[in-house]
DNA sequence: CTCGGCCTTCAACATTGGTTGAAGTCAAGC
DNA sequence: GCTTGACTTCAACCAATGTTGAAGGCCGAG
């Protein structure tokens, strides 16, 4: 009998944008592309949750690190209904693992040319 | 008074390209926006070094940690006219700690918000 | 010297990740 | 209940990263 402030939709999507450091037209367009959710209010208009803006800011920094928002909105979209914190602690490691690859791939290929008595020309 | 094959400006986009694993459109690419650079002769054909493919080479794997086409033609341009192994070794360097800072950003936001009690909403 | 294959430029198209503006609708305060 | 600011959709545009196709030019083998 709380106050139920996790799970609420109310956050328009102009209160996204202002906490997620992101113009509103990139809060829809996140939305269609399944990185937030949103519900509809009587009138049409957007309502997000408190993960939103977070979820924005994650994908901000991921998409550093090479992945796509296709990609992020995937590893989203594994997070079930009511997510508990280790859904998320999951989310993190899945994140961090794909940056880490990626980067291992990158030394590999490095230090392969180089253990190969040059890189490149030389 | 060697056969002077290192240096030489001999390979044609469509070598550099079976080489280099990508299309032709791709080098003449990469050539108009710095990854790599060309001679022409006298009929205004491009002619490569050896270098010309393994940069695209390291240019793929790197643009896969986020690195933008314009970013890693600076990373190249600071090597000299006449790279040295460790001209290179500078060049490989750059880019790993490029991509690990990237990472390092990730992983410090996503820590960040854990220790904050909640991943997002939680 | 000619032929065929690879080269040239240029423009159009595709995809990703958005922004901007027009035209109209919703909602909250007065 | 009206006004006003924030919301809606839609289409156009932008930059990055290429691909594709047309129209034509270069070059090396025979």
């Amino acid at each position: 009998m709380t106050v139920e402030t996790s799970g609420a939709y109310t956050l328009t999507v102009g209160e996204v944008a202002a906490a997620g450091g992101v113009a509103a037209s990139a809060v829809r367009f996140y939305e269609q592309h399944g990185v937030i959710h949103a519900e509809r209010t009587a009138g049409d208009q957007r309502r997000f949750d408190d993960s939103a803006a977070c979820r924005i800011r994650v994908a901000k920094v991921a998409q550093r690190v090479g992945l796509t928002v296709r990609e992020i909105a995937e590893i989203f979209d594994r997070l079930p209904e009511q997510p508990r914190p280790e859904d998320w602690g999951q989310v993190a490691e899945t994140l961090i693992r794909e940056a880490e690859e990626r980067t291992a791939a990158l030394r590999s290929y490095l230090s392969q040319l180089r253990s190969g008595g040059r890189l490149c020309e030389m």
